[in-house]
DNA sequence: TTGAAAGCGCTACCAC
DNA sequence: GTGGTAGCGCTTTCAA
């Protein structure tokens, strides 16, 4: 079993100072003025011994980690694996490393996640953020940490958020089941009153308002899958009127297909269906179903951006960015009739 | 903008010292008999300020940081990100963090990140290894860090890994094909070497042996989704005569699922089909896939307990566990006529 | 019972 | 151009 080297071996065995060997490693030669020669010696000695820097010494002295803090409702959300991964790989490239975790939209588990990020000393965050967290994320900022949000935002935190324009994006949605005959449209969705959600509740009530149709709210208290398909399946039953029905996240599609699988409901001839968020899925079901897909590459490019941005420059200007994406309606079999 | 407080601050303001502090938060008061209402203060001055000790330090100081390192192949692979939370859960409640990445089977990526690790000290490492990172594994382990392999082992290595019984899964489950009838049966599968994906092969070359039944195996170069369908569909349009499908892997069988869809062709009447790995989407799909599902939950509870385990133990001894769990077939609606 | 101080590995200020 | 050294925040040995 090795031992692990480190710099004072370094200087040691090449008979030169710590501070030398810190300087080249860092790419301070140059600037230190330091002889070429000595600068290749020390570059290839560590090179060969295979040398890494202790990053936990090194960011214990400079306070910065170089790690970006990334929570996320569910990892195993395709959406927001997409994001995760797309992020992670900008941030790579920037020299951060990204840790990410699941806050499973739970408000007192985000806070213990947020705790332990800050323990970790994180550089900066970006958070999909449950309800309840506004303190937590308030403390962040106030120690200068910069908090980029994405999916939704807190309107009580002043800070940068990246999010797509759910009310126009749930407007369209509704139209377009408008346009394609349906005319008893029913909007389920979660009981949560975090902005995106109403953003695309008022989207599908605008555009059912202004179309002069009765609107038909279904708001599903999110348990599990299995308690989801069975609401959605009583929902069914017992609204028999109701000829589409649209989506307001994937995870409730997926469950209203499990619902109606069984009930040799035809769509989109007695049902028409539109959700929001894109899925391998929803691509591959019989019929395929349309979506209202949002640009995940987009959103973690800019977050990730915005982000790194902040980290570099000290001076953090308080003029913080609400960027607003555009979301695309794919249009597949589920809605058409 | 708030200063970070420190364990010195504390001692300070309570005019004690820092090592008495420091007992009392690392819960050595008692054995170091310090008096109980010290004790009481200083924890409730600790509360009242909110004070993190700070971990970069500690674990400068300890030479742990009790985060475990988890490398699987795609972090947003429903089979991986499934463990990956299960191994998380598990983790969290024995007080270990976990950073995970994708290594997306690419050799160099999953050496960076094993070095990306290491700097970072990770104390222990659960992996999906790629083939050729021996090496780098070797030097994990000599360097005492345990290292338990997951999904699939690398035959030159000697440390623990939890695995399921491939061959055995992959011939029942064409046997399966071959009770319902089923007799010109294609393996399709990727064109790799590991272990996981040799074993898959051989409990189908064994069943087929064993009934008698011409063995026709595709191996496709796996770039991407798109290539990947590509040419199973041309495979499948070659070979008039296959009248089932065994799909090695999910992703294959999502892309085979996406060839035959615009094709017309009727599953399970002209094409039966089973694939390895259970998902969302094969329960979902017209028709359901009949599916070789792993134990996700199992896969996750051994491997992380076992490293930890480990990790709690300063002697190494010197016996690995090789752990091999059973999979259960899940028979859909795809293979059955 | 409590405290002083060494030292984990590194960066960066200041001296020469 | 190069080196000495303080100190980041913590744990732990030894002393009192």
């Amino acid at each position: 079993m090795k031992k692990k080297i480190s710099i004072n071996d370094i200087a040691q065995q090449l008979g030169v100072s710590i501070t030398t060997v810190s300087f080249i490693l860092n790419g301070r030669a140059q600037e230190k003025r330091i002889s070429e020669k000595l600068v290749k010696k020390v570059l290839d000695f560590v090179q060969e011994v295979n040398y890494k820097p202790s990053s936990l010494a090194r960011s214990l002295r400079t306070g910065k980690t170089n790690i970006i803090g990334l929570m996320v409702e569910d990892i195993s959300d395709p959406f927001f694996s997409a994001i995760a991964r797309a992020i992670e790989a900008i941030a790579y490239q920037s020299g951060y490393k990204i840790i990410y975790c699941s806050t499973e939209n739970a408000t007192e588990k985000t806070r213990e996640l947020i705790a332990m990020y800050n323990e970790r000393h994180v550089d900066g965050y970006i958070i999909v953020p449950p309800e309840g967290v506004e303190q937590d994320i308030k403390l962040l900022l106030d120690t200068g940490k910069p908090v980029v949000l994405i999916d939704r935002y807190l309107p009580a935190i002043d800070t940068d958020f990246v999010v797509v324009d759910n009310e126009k994006s749930a407007y369209d949605a509704t139209c377009h089941l408008i346009a394609n005959g349906y005319k008893n449209i029913a909007f389920v969705t979660i009981d949560s009153l975090q902005p995106q959600m109403l953003d695309r509740l008022s989207g599908y009530e605008k555009a059912m308002q202004a179309n002069g149709l009765p609107q038909l709210v279904k708001e599903i208290a999110y348990k599990s899958s299995e308690q989801a398909m069975q609401h959605i399946a009583a929902f069914i039953d017992r609204k028999k009127e109701v000829d589409a029905i649209f989506f307001a996240t994937n995870y409730l599609c997926v469950s209203g297909l499990k619902a109606t699988a069984g009930k040799g409901i035809n769509i989109p001839q007695s049902i028409g269906v539109v959700s929001f968020d894109d899925y391998e899925l929803f691509e591959l079901y019989s019929p395929s179903i349309t979506t209202v897909s949002q640009p995940t590459d987009k959103i973690a490019e800019h977050a990730i951006n915005l982000l790194i941005s902040r980290l570099k420059k000290a001076v953090s200007d308080k003029k913080f960015q609400k960027i607003i994406l555009p979301t695309s309606l794919i249009v597949r079999k589920s809605s058409v009739r």
